[in-house]
DNA sequence: TCATCACTTAACATTTTCATCATATCACCG
DNA sequence: CGGTGATATGATGAAAATGTTAAGTGATGA
């Protein structure tokens, strides 16, 4: 409870607390699926991630602490959703950074193994 | 170094490696210091946040892991940049989406303190 | 060459996450 | 009510990240 007071810290600290919470592949998973629009019930994410429910629900948890999904509940159902359409542009902005990444690594790896081929490389 | 490949892993993985990266208050104020441009050395770092060398050397280490700076060495001073400049428009999304959820938190608060001080909360 | 400044790496104890399993809650149906 | 499906919470051990201190490398300059 103490590291989500949000205010009255310096928001490098919140920032990186944001960072924090997206930190973990079952929980980009479950924010990608949600930013696809639309509220999502507990039962389709297990269904599509073959997860333990109550590994999912933790990660659910910590995207809720986290102020990044809100969740209602319908029946016995729980359904949830992107609290901010923001969080989709982050992820959306982190895709394209990546790419970014992956894209300059590949032709680095490139370069390398043209490197190994021929021990002396021309030009 | 298994955990760096970045390729041959789902998107997901990778992308909550990236946000890995960034989830630590240095490395946020790192990156934000880079970002605003040119390239600094690790004495101005340490100027201005008054860190333990080995302590930052140790995130700058993270960060060139995680392919989100480059490091150049002039002399004896060594200097760091973003690798890409999309880091910077990550970083700038996500003070977006802050702010969003500081407002938002902020009303929800400023409510809750009116619904405090009337037990019944009308309408 | 060796002393020093600038920075990095290594080693290790501490703290924080994570995964797993057991238990609890909540809503509905019989 | 009691049972069952849907989800959440709690507890525990293992794994990973963090902070600290010490030792290492690389360039510079006496």
């Amino acid at each position: 409870m103490s590291d989500f007071s949000l205010d009255n810290r310096p928001l490098y600290e919140v920032k990186a607390n944001l960072f924090k919470g997206l930190a973990h592949p079952v929980r980009i998973r479950t924010l990608e699926r949600l930013a696809g629009g639309g509220d999502v019930s507990v039962s389709e994410l297990l269904a599509d991630t073959g997860l333990e429910p109550s590994h999912l629900s933790q990660h659910l948890s910590v995207l809720r602490r986290h102020n990044l999904v809100v969740a209602d509940r319908r029946g016995s159902q729980v359904f949830y959703r992107l609290a901010y359409p923001q969080v989709a542009d982050l992820l959306s902005v982190a895709r394209i950074l990546l790419v970014e990444v992956l894209q300059t690594t590949q032709r680095h790896l490139e370069t390398s193994e043209a490197d190994v081929s021929s021990t002396a490389p021309r030009s």
